[in-house]
DNA sequence: GTGAAAGCGCTAACAA
DNA sequence: TTGTTAGCGCTTTCAC
């Protein structure tokens, strides 16, 4: 049995040591072998690596980074909502695209899911116990007291979207919500609506904000005055935006498109659509956010609004690059990029009913 | 400026060290004291705890797990699906209950987004790098290699659903998915539904063949033939909900009711639904997998069916408190656990239209 | 081009 | 009850 472990042990588990004692080389040539450094013969650098490899040799990550000084990690704190207690569905696909970025160099990503009152202390635990060199700051808020938090700790981080009234001090990447909403809208008058709702999220969160800003200039772009009684902002919930489309479709004078912010109220407006017998993109327009991939592999028109899955992904993707830039070149200037949402008005979001084109 | 840096670490970068030095005991006592042995006086303990937390002192997660050998982390590996290159949607909801657990027990939660392909070589990296002590596995397939590499690797793991045909020789969780589909498709049964539809995804995922097992059973268990041509198994995406549901419901014969398998697929076919002018609950019923939570909150029937995104979130906590325990006491036996799925179903689930009901 | 030795910040025998 | 000391596995001067 110790025979057997032992065995085991000289197969799976070779440190920096076992392996230059075995090369009867010494351990910082075999590191610095490993590590590329210049100063090692081709020769002595081929048959260590060669070692390496047959032996599966990785390095320890926690010795490597104890003795670097640098975690090679990067740390997401993802907020629960409050009420809710869910993760927002658009996370998985932000963290598919950063993951691919941190894999390609090397990061491992370190996530943390707490509630809105234990965030700060996340991040002050992620600094202090040195478990990453950068984080991802996500959901940005009106008065959001995180980049003042990170930047007084030092902590390199990249926000996904941007604190309201504020954009200048720190790294974000955004999609131009304003713009996307405000040509959503656009599309929708050009069809002949006129009574288009919005169903929005909470105005505490900046992207949400943004996007009733393009969709309020929309309107006025045209000189027509805001239908303000069509606007809804409330929790990104299934059953917000089933209730919600209840009231507006109950109303005397109903909506004829809805534009809605988030896939989860999307559902649950499809459900009170449905549910009142009306067809979607004949009685009724719906611009939405989609699973925009699965379509466009089928070739199919999209019923597609604003940051959609693959964006989203690629978003994340370019946050993690930012950052890591960002932690390995501290001096460099702070990268700031709006995102042009991808926009394929189709199929769900026809004329309005009685208009006269 | 470097003063100002000096005083900065001494404010926040304290470590073992420092802290012993400034109260004039030894690094061990500090340690001892902190980490709660017994063998410290309850005065010198109190000192120390008070400074610790004076000067924010956190033990360097590094330097701690290289000591102990225990890097206090937990891996999970999220597949992307092959096709589609995105993380299945319930995956957010796993990660909250983990967290959770995570951080009450001190472990980091590592991600790895990887392609199926690069599957394995993810988990071998955790395990010869160290930078885990235990892993989940998600998403088990048929013929899932991975249980038998993670032994070989002596990497403790629990794994969320089960490998078909396999649940022996390792821990797990799993929801009853052969029961809860049986629930389902006997309730519509009940209900007058006779054309039963069942769009569920790919069988290589187990849990799928436990689903359509299931439904199946239901009819089997009334004396009625199962209708083959009402069941697909396919990409779990909006689109392919859409497209299937569009020819179910072109049929000259078309279903009464269809039972559908994920979050993505029912927001396609209620698409459809609402496209084809057809009430969901009154022409056709439709039982899905719904954002129950939301609905709880307002006191709401459900439109609902089985794992529900809060019972997921339950799962993955309970999961990462197996592993946890697993990691802890490896000598114990393995933990496996099957869970009634959660089942309200309600509104949108209405009679057949031409039931005698 | 290679190696010896110190040290990253902590824990855990072993002594006292 | 407390302190001394020797690592944990790696990187990185510095000397050869």
């Amino acid at each position: 049995m110790l025979r057997l472990k032992a065995l085991w042990e000289a197969k799976f588990k070779m440190n920096l040591r076992d392996l230059s004692l075995k090369l009867g080389v010494s351990q910082t040539t075999v590191s610095r072998a490993l590590n590329g450094y210049p100063e090692v013969s081709e020769a002595t650098r081929a048959r260590i690596v060669a070692a390496a490899d047959r032996y599966n040799y990785q390095p320890n990550t926690r010795a490597k980074s104890l003795a670097t000084g640098r975690s090679m990690a990067i740390g997401h704190v993802i907020p629960l909502s409050a009420e809710h207690e869910m993760v927002n569905p658009v996370f998985g696909d932000f963290i598919a695209g950063a993951g691919e970025a941190y894999a390609r160099e090397g990061y491992d990503m370190l996530l943390s899911v707490v509630r809105q009152q234990d965030e700060q202390k996340a991040y002050r635990e992620m600094s202090s116990k040195r478990s990453v060199d950068g984080v991802i700051v996500h959901g940005p808020r009106l008065d959001d007291p995180r980049p003042a938090l990170l930047n007084e700790l030092s902590m390199p981080f990249v926000v996904h979207g941007r604190v309201p009234e504020r954009d200048e001090d720190y790294a974000w990447l955004d999609m131009d919500n304003r713009r996307a909403f405000r040509r959503a809208t656009e599309f929708l008058l050009d069809l002949g609506h006129i009574r288009i709702s919005l169903i929005n999220g909470h105005e505490t969160m900046d992207f949400a904000r943004r996007r009733r800003n393009g969709f309020n200039e929309a309107f006025e772009g045209r000189g027509l005055g805001v239908a303000f009684d069509l606007q809804a902002a409330g929790e990104m919930t299934e059953s917000f935006g089933f209730h919600h489309a209840q009231r507006l479709l109950a109303l005397p004078n109903r909506p004829t498109a809805i534009i809605v912010s988030s896939i989860l109220l999307a559902i649950g407006v499809q459900r009170a659509i449905s549910e009142a017998g009306l067809r979607m993109g004949t009685d009724i327009s719906v611009v939405t956010h989609d699973d925009a991939l699965s379509y466009l592999r089928n070739g199919d028109e999209l019923p597609l609004f604003t940051a959609t899955r693959s964006s989203v992904r690629d978003a994340g993707m370019r946050c993690a690059e930012m950052l890591i830039e960002r932690v390995k070149n501290p001096e460099n200037g702070l990268a700031q990029e709006l995102w042009e949402a991808e926009l394929i008005l189709g199929q769900s979001t026809g004329r309005a009913p009685n208009s006269s084109f």
